[in-house]
RNA sequence: GUCAGUGUAGCUCAGCCGGUUAGAGCACAGCAUUCAUAACGCUGAGGUCGAGAGUUCAAGUCUCUCCACUGACACCA
C-alpha cells in the first residue's frame, strides 16, 4: 500500500561544515527513507540547512565574507559530503531562499489573525552561539555561557513574543500522545518542562541585518528559531516554484517524522507545534531525539582538539564502514561512544568475515560443481531450515527497523549470516559432493546459501546500500527496481541465472593508531 | 535542589510478569584446517549483575537508602 512518507533532518546551522554528529543523523534519515521507499512508500526526504542568524553575520565577517557568500560556500560542503555518503535527500532546503522567505510571511499573517504576536520588552544576558537568552544573576557583570564559553552579551530591546503559553493544555496533550516523542526519557523530558507552565518566547531581534525582515516591522528581522523551523514546511510544498499555504500544496505535510539531536528538542516538541497550531496547520507525527557521540569516552569539542572529521573517517573505512558501525553499534536513541578499535573490528567482522566470506565460499563451490546452472526444479517450494530462519530473521528485522533500532535490524542480518555459515559447515558440500550422487542434495544445499545471501543483501539496502549493490551484482541480480515485498520471499533467486566470479564484497580496515 | 534516564564479562549489549550453574556478539587465548576474503568451524578464559539494607523458600529482576554518570529545569556564580 503506497503511502506518502515525510522524512526530514534538522536544517543544519552554517556556521560551520558538517561534523560527525550531523553525519551521524543524516546517515540514520537516509537508512530510514530508504527503508520506506522498499516498502512501497513515497518517501519525501528532506534536508538543509539554517543559514539566519547572528552568528552567522558575525563568522562571515570575520571572514570578510558577505553573510550569503559564506553560506554557500558552507552549504556547498554538506551538499559535498551527503553526496560522498550516498545520502538520497529529495530536498535540499535553503532558508535564504526566496520562495522560503515568502512562505515565512504567509505563517506569520497567520500567526498574527490567530493574534497570537504582541511587542514586549525583553532584557537579559545572550549568548549568540546558542541563538538564546540566559538567566543569569543580575550582580554578575560578566557572565558567560557554559556551552560556549564566550562573554554573554546584554540585551534590552523591543521584541516580538509569541504566545506560547496560550498553548499550554494543547502541547501538555499533544506530548502525551503515544509515539509522539521518543525514545522514552526525552519523552519524559519535555512532559517535565512542560508541567513547569510554558512562557511566550520572542521572535524577532532587532539590530539584527541578516534574517527574514517582520513584516509591518521595519526594524525587527525574525528569530532565527522561528524562521528555521518553517523551512520543513517550505521545504515540503508539492510546488517550490510557487510557494502557497493552501491545503493542496500541503499534501506532503505534516511530515511523518522529525530527526534531531536531542539538544534541539525543545524546539521541535513544544515551540513548533505551538506555533503549527497558531496558523491552524498540523503538527507533525513524531519527534526522534537521539543521542550524541563521543569518542574514546570524551566529549568531541575543537578546544580539546579530538574532533573526528567524517571526510577523514570515510578516507580511512569508506562509506559502507562507516554508514554499518554508526547505525549497528551505536544505540540510536542513546548517547555512544566511538571507538576506532571497535570501528575497525565490527565492520572487518560482519562485512568482510561473516558476510564477504559467506558469499565468496558458496560462488566459489557453486561455480565449481554446476557452473552456471544449479540443477534445482522448483525453487519455490524447496525446503530448507535456513528458510525458517531466513522468515523469523526477516520478521525481526522489520519489526526493529520501524522502531528506528537500527543495531536490532542489523544483528538480524548478521545472524542470518551466522546461520548460513553454520549451515554450510554442518551439511559440508565439499564432502558430500565427493560422492556423485549426492550432486542434487548439494545443489539444493548450495542454493540455500545463496537465497540467504540474496536476502542478506536486500536487507542491508537502508544500511550499507552501495555493499547491497555489490553483493547483489555478484548474484547477477538487477538492483534497479528492487522493494521488500516481492523481493523477500524465499526462492526467488533464478539458479539459472548463472554468477559473477566471487571477488571480495568489502576490503578489510587496518587499524591505525590514530587515522589524522 | 527537583524530575527523568543510565550503571550486567576488556568493548557493545540481551536478560517479559522474581525460579536452572547470569547470556550473546566482538575482542583475547588455544585447537582444527580449506569449499572459503589469514576465512568458516570447534574449545576456553573472563562477571562483587554500581554499593548497602530489606521482603521472599528464592532477586540481576520487587522495596528502601546511598554512590556514580547523562540530560532537562531550578538555584548559585
Amino acid at each position: 500500500m503506497n503511502m506518502k512518507y515525510t522524512i526530514t533532518t534538522p536544517l543544519y546551522y552554517v556556521n560551520d561544515k558538517p561534523h560527525l554528529g550531523s553525519s551521524y543523523t543524516t546517515i540514520a534519515c537516509d537508512a530510514i527513507a530508504r527503508f520506506e521507499r522498499l516498502n512501497g512508500n513515497t518517501v519525501l526526504f528532506l534536508t538543509g540547512v539554517d543559514e539566519h542568524g547572528q552568528k552567522i553575520e558575525r563568522t562571515a565577517e570575520s571572514k570578510n565574507l558577505e553573510p550569503q557568500l559564506h553560506c554557500d560556500e558552507i552549504t556547498e560542503k554538506y551538499k559535498y559530503l551527503w553526496d560522498k555518503l550516498n545520502i538520497s535527500y529529495d530536498r535540499f532546503v535553503r532558508t535564504t531562499s526566496i520562495e522560503h522567505t515568502s512562505l515565512v510571511h504567509q505563517f506569520y499573517s497567520k500567526v498574527l489573525k490567530s493574534d497570537d504576536v504582541y511587542m514586549g520588552r525583553q532584557s537579559g544576558w545572550y549568548c549568540v552561539g546558542c541563538e538564546e537568552y540566559k538567566d543569569v544573576e543580575d550582580k554578575d557583570k560578566s557572565p558567560i555561557c557554559s556551552i560556549h564559553k564566550k562573554e554573554l552579551e546584554w540585551r534590552d530591546e523591543e521584541n516580538l513574543f509569541f504566545k506560547l503559553s496560550k498553548y499550554q493544555d494543547q502541547i501538555e496533550k499533544l506530548i502525551h500522545v503515544d509515539g509522539f516523542i521518543s525514545p522514552k526519557s526525552r519523552k519524559n523530558e519535555i512532559i517535565n518542562f512542560v508541567s513547569k507552565g510554558l512562557r511566550d518566547f520572542s521572535i524577532s531581534r532587532v539590530n539584527l541585518k541578516w534574517g527574514i525582515n517582520v513584516p509591518g516591522n521595519k526594524d525587527h528581522t525574525f528569530y532565527v528559531w522561528f524562521d528555521a523551523l518553517l523551512g520543513y514546511v517550505s521545504g515540503s510544498l508539492n510546488d517550490q516554484c510557487s510557494p502557497e499555504l493552501t491545503e493542496k500544496s500541503l499534501s506532503n505535510w505534516p511530515a511523518n517524522i522529525h530527526v534531531i539531536g536531542k539538544d534541539i528538542l525543545r524546539f521541535h516538541a513544544v515551540y513548533w507545534p505551538a506555533m503549527l497550531l497558531s496558523a491552524g496547520m498540523k503538527t507533525p507525527r513524531s519527534v526522534f531525539g537521539h543521542g550524541f557521540l563521543t569518542r574514546e569516552g570524551q566529549k568531541m569539542g575543537k578546544s580539546l582538539g579530538n574532533v573526528l572529521d567524517p571526510i577523514e573517517l570515510l578516507e580511512y573505512g569508506g562509506i559502507d564502514a562507516m554508514r554499518w558501525y554508526l547505525l549497528r553499534d551505536i544505540e540510536f536513541g542513546e548517547d555512544g561512544d566511538f571507538q576506532m578499535r571497535r570501528f575497525v573490528d565490527i565492520v572487518n567482522s560482519d562485512l568482510c568475515n561473516t558476510i564477504g566470506n559467506l558469499l565468496n565460499r558458496t560462488i566459489t563451490m557453486s561455480k565449481k560443481w554446476f557452473k552456471e546452472n544449479i540443477p534445482i526444479d522448483n525453487t519455490l517450494s524447496s525446503d530448507s531450515t535456513l528458510k525458517v530462519k531466513s522468515e523469523t530473521k526477516i520478521i525481526e528485522y522489520m519489526e526493529s527497523f520501524k522502531d528506528s533500532n537500527f543495531k536490532s535490524s542489523a544483528n538480524a542480518i548478521i545472524d542470518l549470516a551466522n546461520s548460513a555459515n553454520l549451515y554450510l559447515n554442518d551439511r559440508a558440500p565439499w564432502k558430500l559432493i565427493k560422492d556423485i550422487s549426492n550432486k542434487n542434495i548439494v545443489a539444493l544445499d548450495i542454493y540455500s546459501v545463496l537465497e540467504s545471501c540474496r536476502i542478506i543483501g536486500i536487507l542491508l539496502n537502508p544500511i550499507v546500500p552501495n555493499l547491497s549493490n555489490r553483493i547483489l551484482k555478484q548474484l547477477n541480480i538487477d538492483t534497479s527496481n528492487i522493494n521488500f515485498k516481492d523481493s523477500l520471499q524465499w526462492g526467488l533467486l533464478d539458479p539459472n541465472n548463472g554468477l559473477q566470479d566471487p571477488t571480495p564484497v568489502m576490503d578489510k580496515i587496518e587499524f591505525n593508531e590514530d587515522p589524522r
